[in-house]
Order: C-alpha cells, then sequence, then structure tokens
RNA sequence: GGCAGGUUAGCCAAGUGGUAAGGCAGAGGUCUGCAAAACCUCCACCAGCGGUUCAAAUCCGCUACCUGCCUCCA
C-alpha cells in the first residue's frame, strides 16, 4: 500500500487512483533564466513519483507545463534584446539540456500557455457566464477577476480564512476588486506587451488561470496527483483549485496534492535572493548522477539545505555502486533480465525493505540505505570469491547486480561511469600514463618498493587518475574529485 | 500579525508508541610490499522542562532557538 502526505487534507493518506491511469499535473517553471538547484530537486522529485509508481504498476499521465508568456520572460527578451517569445524558446532548450543530464524523463505531454489561450478565453467565459468572475466595467481597463466570494471553499488547500489573509496582505488593496481575496483571470495589455484578442479587449491570461486550463484539456476535469513547490500553495494552487472546482462543479479538482519542500542555500531562497546556483555549472565538476543521487537521498516534502561539500560525498557514493556491479561483473555475473532470477533471500529481503520505504511517502532517503546494504551484500560476495566463482556465486552475484540495476534505475540512477567527469586525458596520455605504468611494473618486480611509489604518486597528480593494485596487474581510471 | 515546518552523533540525514536506517569523518582489524578498493568490529542517553502511557525521538502542553510561506517564485 503506497501512501502519500496530501497538503489537501494534511494528513498522510493511502493512495488509490480515481482510475486505472494516474493522471499527473506539475507546475513547470517560467522560462526566463537558465533552471537552477530548486528546480533540479523538484523536477527529479516528481520523476520519482512518476517512476515508483510505474514501478508497482500504475500507469501514468504525466503532464507539465510552461508559462511561456509572463512578466519576467518579457524583461529578460528586452535584457537580452531578442523578442519574448525567443527568450523562453531559448531558456526551454537549457531546461531539457539539464533535465536530460539528470535522467528526469520527459512528460508524456508539455503544455505552453501561448498554445491554449482559446481554451483559457472559454475559461474565463464560462465563470462569468456562471457567476463566478466579473470584468471591470472601467473602459480604461479590462481585467477580469474571480469573484473569491462566490467559492467558499477558498483556502481550503492553504488553510487560510478570509481574516488572516485580510490582515496579512502587504499590497495595498485594489479598490476596483470586489473582495481583497480576488485575483485576476485576465489581464489587459500595457503598452509594448504581447497581447491577445478576447472578449475583454487585447489582454493576456494570469497567472493562475494556465494551469487550470491545461490541466483540464488535457487530462480532464478531474487528476490524481497535482504536483509543485510549496511555494506554489498560496496563491497559485489555492486559486487553481477555485477555479477549477467553480467551473467544472467537479471537488476535487486535484484528489492529492503533493508538494515539495524548498532548496536553501543558506539563509536566502534561491529565487528571492537572486543568488541561485545553476544546475549546469553544478555539472561542471559533479557527475550528473551524483548530483541526481545527493537531491533525492532527502524526502521530497523538507526543505533541503543545499550543502556544496556534500557533493563530494555522494559522487564517492555513486562510484562506490558503479564499482560494486562493475566488479562483480568482471566475475562474471550477469543482468537478469527474465522474471526468473535465483532469488537470494538476502537480495528479496532489501527489495522488500526499498519497496517499504518508497510505499511510505516516497522515502527515498530509506531507499538509498536500502541500496546500500544491497551494495555491501554484493561486495562482500566479490570479496569473498577467490579464483574462479562457482556456480552458486555467479548465481548470487547476478542477483546483487540484477537488484542494484532494478532499484537504482527506478530511482533514476545510471550506474554507468562514462557519465563521470572527464578531464581531457587525450590518446598521448593514455599511452604515456601506460608507459609510465609499465615501468613501475618493473620496479615492482624488482622489488625496488620506494622508486615505484613515488611513480605511483607522480602518474596519479599529473593526470588525476587512481591506480589500484591488482592481482593481473595495475589498473587505472580516472578519479579526480 | 496569520499559517506551516524544523531542532536526532564531529558533519549530512531517515525514523509518528515498543527501547535509534544509511553515508562521510573517526578508532581497531582482515587483505596488501606499501597504498587503494572491499569486507568485519566499534562509535547517539534523539533542544530543554512537564504530562499521557506498561512503554515516547515518536502523542499532549510549555519554553528556547531556527526556517519557510503570506508579493513574482519550483
Amino acid at each position: 500500500m503506497i501512501t502519500v502526505t496530501n497538503t489537501l487534507s494534511g494528513r498522510k493518506e493511502e493512495f488509490q487512483p480515481i482510475s486505472d491511469v494516474v493522471r499527473m499535473y506539475v507546475c513547470g517553471l517560467t522560462p526566463k533564466n537558465d533552471p537552477h538547484l530548486g528546480h533540479a530537486r523538484l523536477f527529479i522529485a516528481n520523476d520519482i513519483i512518476r517512476r515508483y509508481l510505474e514501478y508497482r504498476g500504475y500507469p501514468v499521465k504525466y503532464v507539465q507545463n510552461f508559462t511561456d508568456i509572463d512578466d519576467k520572460i518579457i524583461m529578460a527578451g528586452q535584457r537580452e534584446n531578442i523578442p519574448p517569445a525567443e527568450a523562453a524558446r531559448r531558456y526551454m532548450t537549457g531546461y531539457f539540456r539539464d533535465m536530460d543530464a539528470l535522467s528526469v524523463r520527459r512528460a508524456d505531454e508539455f503544455t505552453y500557455v501561448t498554445e491554449y489561450i482559446p481554451q483559457i478565453i472559454a475559461f474565463i467565459q464560462g465563470l462569468i457566464d456562471n457567476g463566478h468572475a466579473y470584468a471591470l466595467q472601467d473602459a480604461a481597463d479590462n481585467d477580469v477577476y474571480f469573484a473569491t466570494d462566490t467559492f467558499p471553499g477558498y483556502g481550503k488547500l492553504s488553510k487560510r480564512n478570509e481574516d488572516a489573509m485580510l490582515a496579512g496582505a502587504r499590497i495595498a488593496a485594489d479598490e476596483r476588486k470586489r473582495d481583497l481575496r480576488d485575483f485576476a483571470l485576465w489581464k489587459a495589455a500595457k503598452p509594448g506587451e504581447p497581447w491577445w484578442e478576447s472578449p475583454w479587449g487585447h489582454g493576456r491570461p494570469g497567472w493562475h488561470i494556465e494551469c487550470s486550463t491545461m490541466s483540464m484539456a488535457v487530462l480532464g476535469e478531474q487528476i490524481d496527483i497535482h504536483g509543485g513547490g510549496s511555494d506554489l500553495i498560496f496563491p497559485h494552487h489555492e486559486n487553481e483549485i477555485a477555479q477549477s472546482e467553480a467551473l467544472s462543479g467537479k471537488d476535487p479538482f486535484a484528489k492529492y496534492w503533493l508538494h515539495t519542500g524548498l532548496l536553501q542555500l543558506g539563509a536566502d531562497k534561491m529565487a528571492h535572493s537572486g543568488e541561485f546556483i545553476t544546475i549546469r555549472s553544478v555539472l561542471d565538476t559533479t557527475p550528473a548522477p551524483a548530483l541526481r543521487l545527493y537531491l533525492l537521498a532527502q524526502s521530497y516534502r523538507t526543505q533541503f539545505t543545499y550543502y556544496p561539500s556534500q557533493l563530494a560525498l555522494f559522487t564517492a557514493r555513486w562510484r562506490r555502486w558503479c564499482d560494486a556491479a562493475q566488479a562483480a561483473k568482471a566475475l562474471g555475473a550477469v543482468e537478469i533480465t527474465s522474471p526468473q532470477h535465483y532469488q537470494t533471500a538476502v537480495f528479496e529481503q532489501i527489495r522488500n525493505e526499498f519497496i517499504a520505504a518508497m510505499d511510505d511517502d516516497f522515502n527515498t532517503s530509506g531507499a538509498v540505505a536500502a541500496i546500500d546494504a544491497a551494495i555491501k551484500r554484493l561486495n562482500e560476495t566479490t570479496a569473498k570469491t577467490k579464483g574462479a566463482p562457482s556456480e552458486q556465486q555467479i548465481h548470487i552475484l547476478s542477483d546483487g547486480v540484477t537488484l542494484i540495476v532494478e532499484l537504482t534505475a527506478t530511482l533514476g540512477i545510471a550506474l554507468d561511469l562514462s557519465l563521470d567527469i572527464q578531464p581531457a586525458i587525450d590518446d598521448e596520455a593514455r599511452t604515456e600514463i601506460e608507459k609510465l605504468l609499465q615501468q613501475r611494473a618493473a620496479l615492482r618486480a624488482a622489488k625496488q618498493w620506494q622508486e615505484s611509489d613515488r611513480l605511483r604518486d607522480e602518474i596519479e597528480g599529473t593526470y588525476g587518475v587512481l591506480i589500484q593494485d591488482t592481482p593481473s596487474g595495475a589498473v587505472w581510471q580516472i578519479r579526480q574529485i
């Protein structure tokens, strides 16, 4: 049984999808800059939710949006002296580049606000028609607002009551609104801004209406999971609920609201401070699977404080996982692709521990611990194997490798050392390393230990490689960090 | 001011009633010419105080710190 923490109820609930296919919508980003680590954390978290539900046998339809028209994009266009649409395209390309690197699977469908303008207008018109929205009559301005007081459930997600919102409002009340809580569905275009024709004149959609419209258009009036950062609970998701349920008359708009905790840099929130770390800059020095492992090793709901020093630890951890699989394979272990495996008890138990952890609100921290346990057991078997492994040992090793690949794949972690950071070692350098290692082998054969040790240090220091002596001779690999 | 969350070993971090997962660091050991890697062993009275309970890191109350949201934000 899978349980999830639902912001709507404030509790952990049993996960039971409405229909055979889990319909999942995640609030995507506004492409106005290169994506940062906060984005990485959010989309990795939701990617894992999707992957795990599939692992447990639930088909998932995953939809994610791009807010490709917005004040910030207009500003980005001005900053870079290009049209807003081109700025949006540029940063969407950056999004895909970074998310692909982090093994975040692409959504089944991406929706773009600018491609849903007619549906958004129809949505707004529907709300006006059934009395949940009103257009300002002021000839100078053609904004359309949602009439919050017509929706009694307003505040049920963020647990805010009317008094609290009135008391806490930090922006001056707009006296043209009927209620302080009312929010814009359609905004009249200001001079120089992009606009679309509408029954209310030239303008563009408000921020919240897009997600309601696109979610309904692609997934239907009611969905199973709505995800996003916890900063979106209010007002964005609260408003989505109001609009959607006011139009469809169906409650709930989304059955499970899953919110990912924000990523902190020291005391400052990334997007606010303007001091954010791009994914790309981290991937210059950290293997992508290691960054992914770091970002998923804590439960998705809690606030995540980013410590650069942790990158090296998780890089080492990821490499250990890769090495363990590689060492077992070197002894003849194979990944078993058929459902028939040897069912080594210890690995069966670890699989159960992994599932128990993930079933519990996607406890990736416990899942990682289970993988660590599997790695340890696999290495234990590898270490015990002297000479040619027995058939029994091959079976155990194969079971171990198969399990590790299965579990890491469920978390989206590739055990592929070719994804490691590759310092520039050209063929010439490789030849030189091999030559020096031959010299060292000769020194070792002559038991000239001091000289051979000195040479080892020299090679490692010069080329950023790690040299290990094995019974079959010295091997080296790139291990700069 | 309103709402929400946090305080677990030197560091990071799981754990919602039955006597503390995991990783790093540290100590000892096996292996090794030495290393490296791997494996084995050791390493926490869960912010403080009070309460409920046969039993609490886990539930309740109070105190002290910390953080997020309440405005565009993932």
